[in-house]
DNA sequence: CCCGATATGGACCGATTGGTCCATATCGGA
DNA sequence: TCCGATATGGACCAATCGGTCCATATCGGG
C-alpha cells in the first residue's frame, strides 16, 4: 500500500492544525498561505493529501465534530451524574476556562453563521454535527431523567435542542464580548429549565 | 451647504442596500463589487461618500443595530402586553415568516462570530448594538412584571440576557438548518423562563 | 458666463487570492 | 540497481482583491 516516498509530515497533525485555523478565523479569512503555515507543509503536499480549500475545510467540519463528540460523551460517562455533566459543561462554557479556544466559539455554529444555506456540502456537514451534539445532550437528559434529577415528563429532544441553541448563543454572546458574571447568570437562567 | 455637483443617489438607499449585502454575506465573502452592484454606484462614489470597506461595514452595523432597536421599540409600544411582544417575537423568529431576511441571521451576532475581538472597533460597534437589544428586553420583561405576567422577583437584566442569548442561538440554529417545529419547541421552552 | 466645489466614471495599481504544473527527491519491490 | 509510484518544493498562472488617481461632468454663487 505504501509505494513511493512517503509523507514527510503528520496527516492527522497537519489536520488539526488547518482545523484550528479555520476555527479562529472562519472560512474566507483563511488564506492558503495561514494554511501551509499553521500546518507546516508545502502547497503541493496540501493538494497531494487534502485537494482543495472547501475539501480541505469539509475535512475539518466533520473532524471537530467527531472529536467534540467524543470528548463530550466520555465527560458524560466519566460523570456521577448527567445532570452534573450539564451543569459542569455549561458553567466551563461560560467561564471561559476552557482553554484559549472557548474565545473562537464553535466551529460549527461560526460556519453555520458565515455560510448560512448556501453551500450543500458544508450545510449537511454542519447539520450531520449539531446532530451529533443534540444526540449527545439528549441521552444526557434520558440518563438524567433516569437518575430522578430531570423531571420525567419532559421531552428530552426538545431539550436537547433547547440546550444545543443555548450553548449556541452563549458561545457568541462571549465572542460579541459578554463578561463572566454576565454569562454565569444566563446558564443559571438556562439550566432552570431541566428543573 | 451643498456646493457642486449634487448626488445622483439616495445615500440612505444605498447605505440599506450595503447593509443587506453585509448582512446575507458576511464581512470577508461581500467583495467591492459586490457593494457597488447592490449600491448601483461607481467606485469613487462609494469611497468619496461612504471612505473604505471597513469604515463603510461599520456605518452598516450602526444603522443596522439603530433600525432593529426602534423596530423593537415601536412593536413593544404597540402591544397590549409586554410578555406577548416578547412571545410574539420569539414565535415569529422561529417561522421564519419574518421576511427572507431570516435566513440571514442576525447581522450584529454573524460579525461576533466572524471578526470575535479581532478588531476594536467592530467589537464596540457589535457591543454597543447587543447592549440596545438587551435593553429593550429588559425594558419589555420590568413591563411585563409590572402587568403580572412575569413573577417580580426575577432579575430583569439577567432575564433580558438569557432572551438575546436564546434569540442568538436560535437565529444561528435555523441557519444550520433546523426546522420550524423543532424551533417552535426551543422557543416554548425558552419562554418557559418567564413563568 | 465663468469659477470653485463636489460627484462620477474608468483607467490603473500592487498585492494577494486559490490553484496548476513540472522537475526533483525518496521510497519499496523486482 | 533500476523502475514504478508517491511526495515535495517552487515556479508560474489568471483572476480578483481593496484602493488610488485623474479627467470629466454638473451643480450654485458671483
Amino acid at each position: 500500500m505504501s509505494i513511493g516516498r512517503p509523507r514527510q509530515f503528520d496527516p492527522d497533525r497537519a489536520l488539526e492544525r488547518a482545523m484550528e485555523t479555520f476555527w479562529s478565523q472562519g472560512y474566507e479569512a483563511t488564506s492558503l498561505q495561514d494554511l501551509l503555515a499553521a500546518m507546516s507543509l508545502s502547497k503541493s503536499s496540501l493538494y497531494q493529501s487534502f485537494g482543495d480549500k472547501p475539501r480541505l475545510f469539509d475535512r475539518c467540519l466533520r473532524h471537530y465534530a467527531r472529536e467534540r463528540e467524543s470528548a463530550l460523551l466520555e465527560s458524560l460517562e466519566a460523570s456521577d451524574s448527567a445532570r452534573a455533566f450539564i451543569e459542569t459543561t455549561f458553567n466551563a462554557a461560560a467561564e471561559g476556562t476552557d482553554t484559549e479556544r472557548s474565545r473562537w466559539g464553535c466551529l460549527l455554529m461560526n460556519t453555520a453563521s458565515e455560510f448560512g444555506m448556501r453551500d450543500t456540502r458544508v450545510s449537511q456537514a454542519v447539520a450531520e454535527g449539531v446532530a451529533r451534539f443534540t444526540r449527545v445532550f439528549r441521552a444526557a437528559v434520558e440518563r438524567a431523567q433516569r437518575e430522578g434529577d430531570v423531571p420525567a415528563d419532559r421531552d428530552p429532544q426538545a431539550l436537547a435542542r433547547y440546550l444545543v441553541t443555548n450553548m449556541t448563543g452563549l458561545r457568541t454572546l462571549l465572542k460579541a464580548g459578554i463578561g463572566r458574571d454576565e454569562a454565569r447568570a444566563v446558564v443559571a437562567i438556562t439550566l432552570r429549565a431541566l428543573d
